[in-house]
DNA sequence: CTGAAAGCGCTTACAG
DNA sequence: CTGAAAGCGCTTACAG
């Protein structure tokens, strides 16, 4: 931190005294014009910066929110953190990120450096924090929780409905003809991964057809799991013409899965995925995905901490995922497999 | 920021003075046993907390290290953001980070907040921020420069050999048969781009072949753009059996427009990228790359940063890219194309 | 070893 | 409209 230009240099610079700099800087009461222009020439000339930490010490806030990650590398929380970046800018809001790697006390130890920091407000993001902490620190300070919903909560929990998703993902499936329809689940530790499993078995049960439990098997979200998860079908005799994966990353491992062995996407299997990763559309052939809202899902938890922020209760918009239909789905071809 | 136990209301608790407190905790001077025992406990009662924005006013310093990126939703910087994340936890510094999106006034305006959050230290990603700014703020504060090497603060700058890298993946590709091989550059306003087309360009003088610059075609960086590299190749009757594209992004794009011609990979052609993104494995099929270090790459960034910050001057370690041989490059076929 | 005091760079009642 | 003063929560010479 070199040594800075104050507000006092610019106070004598101006020949006004410190509060009056402070009162056009933060245009927070009636300055005679002259002595407006006098400072702003003032700060000009000397190329003033407020100092904002002391500005967060004797406002009692330091303009800051606090963003808990599980994962700033992966390709779907990117998007939701420049998302909540682009919400915030323009604001005289700015974000602090630290990351809970999807471990409990990682959270705990990350909320408590940014509780140092004197965030004045909280988006978590995910994370396997129990509902009960999660309950305390939203009591404590403005919060907006991300992708689950808390019990008691409920206001300041922004979820997409992941069980429409599967649903229509699975749906679209079941309307091109396939009747062995795979699942690859998520960790079922995480709500999105149930919901996603659910709208599968819901659409399934529509349409009247049995829920087979050989043909889903749990992954990670990472890619290798996808492509052990198809090793696991095969190797077990399952029969399928369609994968319903429950994100793009192990659509990805399943993809590569298949090609090792020879199977034609979609002429023999179909595959469909969701996240709708920027990568998605450039997969061979592009993948058949539900798109998730993520960047303005990040926007929205932007504008919705700003608004408690400024003491405003905040009303979410409807956020929907849909279905995009690309290259990895196909007509059941009758006699195959 | 809720109201919270100050270090006042621990040194009346413990039955000692303010000063007294605040050396235990800083362990800045000795303290009788009793009475840091005391301290201790009346900081364990009232779940005491150190309020790091008073300590930064104080101190001088705010324990924060400032972190210009240009954009955080990319593969390649998420690595990176994570190593320089990883490099610093457990270090009394925390990173901020401030997006520049590849241009000069967001980087100038990032790294303005920046400052007014009196960052002790700061990183640069790349970025496209003049030389002589560069050199500016690095005379103002304790400064990395991560990928471009600044004339002048050499021994702040950290970039890997982008020309060796390219080198040995054309190397490769010509060690395979290939000798019209096609270039799929970045943007050339980006050194790292300039540098790969540098290492192709050598590779095929050192072969004896000639460079024909109606095989190469600029790209951005994306992948679109390296989709219609490859359309543009076609439309003007290029002929290649080879590709090499100055990052994997790209790759992946002309892998599709390759897939969409039905151009078989390798069989047809082969294609070589740069990056090694976390998908490159899972491709189909997998990508042969260069991996770049991401991870090593932010950490060492740390590390440095770090040292700076205690005065000590830092040699940053040599990081190498490497070429990763997977499956989408092979022997040329005699008679194709 | 330890406390009282001053100070970090701001803001904000309080007077006028 | 405007200045002097107190205060935000810490740290750190300065004395003792």
């Amino acid at each position: 931190m070199p040594d800075s230009v104050t507000l006092s240099h610019v106070a004598r610079e101006a020949g006004v005294s410190p509060s009056t700099v402070s009162r056009v800087i933060n245009g927070t009461a009636r300055v005679a014009p002259e002595k407006e222009r006098a400072v702003y020439e003032a700060i000009r000339r000397l190329g003033y910066q407020p100092n904002l930490i002391a500005q967060g010490l004797a406002k009692g806030k330091s303009m800051s929110v606090g963003v808990i990650t599980q994962d700033v590398a992966s390709p779907y929380y990117g998007e939701v953190i420049k998302g909540v970046e682009e919400g915030l800018s323009g604001s005289p809001y700015y974000p602090v990120f630290a990351s809970g790697h999807w471990r409990p006390d990682a959270e705990r130890e990350a909320f408590k450096v940014l509780n140092g920091r004197k965030i004045d407000g909280l988006i978590v993001m995910g994370g396997l924090l129990p509902d009960d902490e999660l309950r305390a620190l939203a009591g404590g300070l403005p919060t907006v929780v991300l992708g689950r919903t808390v019990p008691g909560l409920e206001p300041d929990c922004l979820t997409v409905d992941h069980v429409q998703g599967a649903y229509e993902a699975t749906r679209h499936l079941i309307d091109l003809g396939h009747r062995r329809i795979a699942h690859i689940a998520g960790p079922l530790y995480q709500q999105d991964a149930r919901d996603r499993l659910e709208g599968y078995r819901r659409a399934l049960a529509d349409a009247n057809l049995n829920f087979d439990p050989r043909l889903v098997v749990e992954g990670d979200y990472h890619e290798p799991s996808g492509l052990m998860a198809v090793e696991a079908l095969l190797a077990r005799g399952a029969l399928f013409t369609a994968i319903f994966s429950s994100n793009d990353q192990m659509a990805y491992g399943a993809r590569l899965a298949l090609y090792r062995r020879g199977i034609q996407v979609p002429g023999e299997v179909s595959l469909v995925g969701f996240d709708d990763l920027p990568g998605s559309s450039y997969t061979t052939p592009p993948l058949t995905t539900v798109a998730q809202p993520s960047l303005e899902f990040g926007r929205e938890a932007a504008r919705a901490i700003l608004s408690k922020l400024e003491g405003r209760p905040y009303a979410f918009a409807p956020l929907a995922n849909r279905l995009v239909v690309r290259e990895s789905t196909a007509l059941l071809r009758q006699g195959v497999r």
